[in-house]
Parts: C-alpha cells; structure tokens; sequence
DNA sequence: CACCAGGCAAGTA
DNA sequence: TACTTGCATGGT
C-alpha cells in the first residue's frame, strides 16, 4: 500500500472511531491567534483557563489587548504556564498585527500563505508550528500542522525517523494529501487526540488505539 | 513523589 | 550547525 493510500486510511479510521473533533474551540481568529501561543508546551485545558480568564474581562480583541500593560496580561494568563514569557510573545503578536493590518484580521489573511507564513515566523515567539496552526485553524489555509504527538504516531508507524524534522514530517502529509483545508483540520486533530489518549510519551498504551492494527 | 502537556528562543561550543 | 537550558501551571 502507498503512502497516499495509507494516510487517507488512517484518517478514515480515525473518523470512524473517534467521530468529528470540532477543531479549533474558539470564538474568531483572534482567540485562535491567543490560543496557539498559549497552548505552546501546555494542555489545552490550562490554556483555555487563560483565555476565559481574559474573556470574562472582555479583553478578547486586540485592541484592548493591546492597550493592558505586559505585566497585567501576564497575571491574568498565568493558569497557562510560561506566563511571563507567553505575555510577551503575545505582546509582540499583538505589536505584528497592529503595524501589519492595523488589528483587521481579515485584510491580514488576503496575502500570499507562503509571505504570511514567512512574516509570523519573524514574530518572537512564533515558531513553525504556531504560525501554521493560525495560517490552517484561524485563516483556512490549505497548510498541514505537525506536532511532537504526529512525529510520535508516525515514527512507531514506521513512516519517518524518530528524529525527523518538522518540514519533513509536514511534507509527509502534504505531498501524499489533496490540499484541503477541511481535511487537513480534522486530521491533525484527529492525531493529537490518538496521541493524549493511546501515544503517550512514555509507557506507550497502544491498547485500544484505532491505529493499533497498523502499528509495525 | 515524578511525569507530562497541541514550543520557542537564547546561549554555548 | 548541533546541542542544552529556561520558562511554569495544573492534571494524572
């Protein structure tokens, strides 16, 4: 079976098994922007904490974001960990979009994916996997997000090196995929859930796994 | 108690 | 370039 075959398999099963993930939990690109950064290294239900704690105090749009002092925002997110480094990545999110598209998410998103991309990459803070998942989860950009939990799966499914890079692993799917935003959304949901549930780390449980028959 | 979580940047050699 | 370290809360 080839790669392109296999992968469309895998995505198939996991659909059947586990039914549709409803990705990304949140309200408008902005919050997906916010959440990205403070979900970095951190389960998404601390980050999520974080991002209510700023809702209740009506403080998801970025300009009144923009406007609480570094140090407010650091204490309010700090349920999400890293918060001092995590306020200040979001400061100079905050900083890009202002001087990029004056906070107009819309008009952000009308450029070339390839120049967006290259542009949040500048952001400090902003790291491959972070600007991918707002260019696929807050834009629809046909752009597939890899993750420690994809390199785990496809590395004990024997599809790459254990130490593979993140371009690689993300040419994996995009080259044997179609380029659908739809898909290439509930896939990588769909491998992060197989990765909190049956992948982890250490003491793999592939036990119940949807996957466990193609396991090597 | 230890280990882990939807990373990233800065420092070192 | 290749490797190491700091960042930090909350759940299991």
């Amino acid at each position: 079976m080839n790669r392109a075959s296999l992968l469309m398999e895998y995505f198939q099963v996991l659909g059947r098994a586990l039914g549709p993930s409803h990705w990304w939990p949140a309200k408008s690109s902005f919050e997906v922007c916010l959440g990205a950064v403070l979900t970095q290294n951190t389960n998404w239900s601390n980050a999520s904490t974080a991002i209510e704690a700023l809702r209740e105090r009506e403080l998801l749009s970025p300009e009144r974001l923009d406007a609480l002092p570094e140090a407010e925002l650091a204490t309010l997110i700090r349920p999400a960990g890293y918060f001092r480094v995590k306020a200040a990545r979001i400061k100079a999110l905050l900083t890009f979009l202002r001087l990029e598209a004056e906070f107009d998410l819309t008009r952000l998103a009308q450029q070339p994916v390839e120049e967006l991309r290259s542009k949040l990459l500048t952001v400090k803070g902003i790291g491959q996997e972070t600007a991918d998942s707002i260019l696929l989860y807050a834009f629809k950009f046909p752009v597939f997000v890899v993750d420690t939990y994809t390199a785990r799966i496809m590395h004990r499914h024997a599809f790459v090196p254990e130490d593979v890079g993140y371009t690689e692993l993300q040419e994996l799917f995009t080259a044997n995929l179609p380029r659908d935003p739809d898909l290439f959304n509930e896939y990588h949901a769909l491998l992060v859930r197989v990765g909190k549930n049956w992948c982890k780390k250490s003491s793999p449980l592939c036990s119940g796994c949807p996957l466990q028959a193609y396991v090597p």
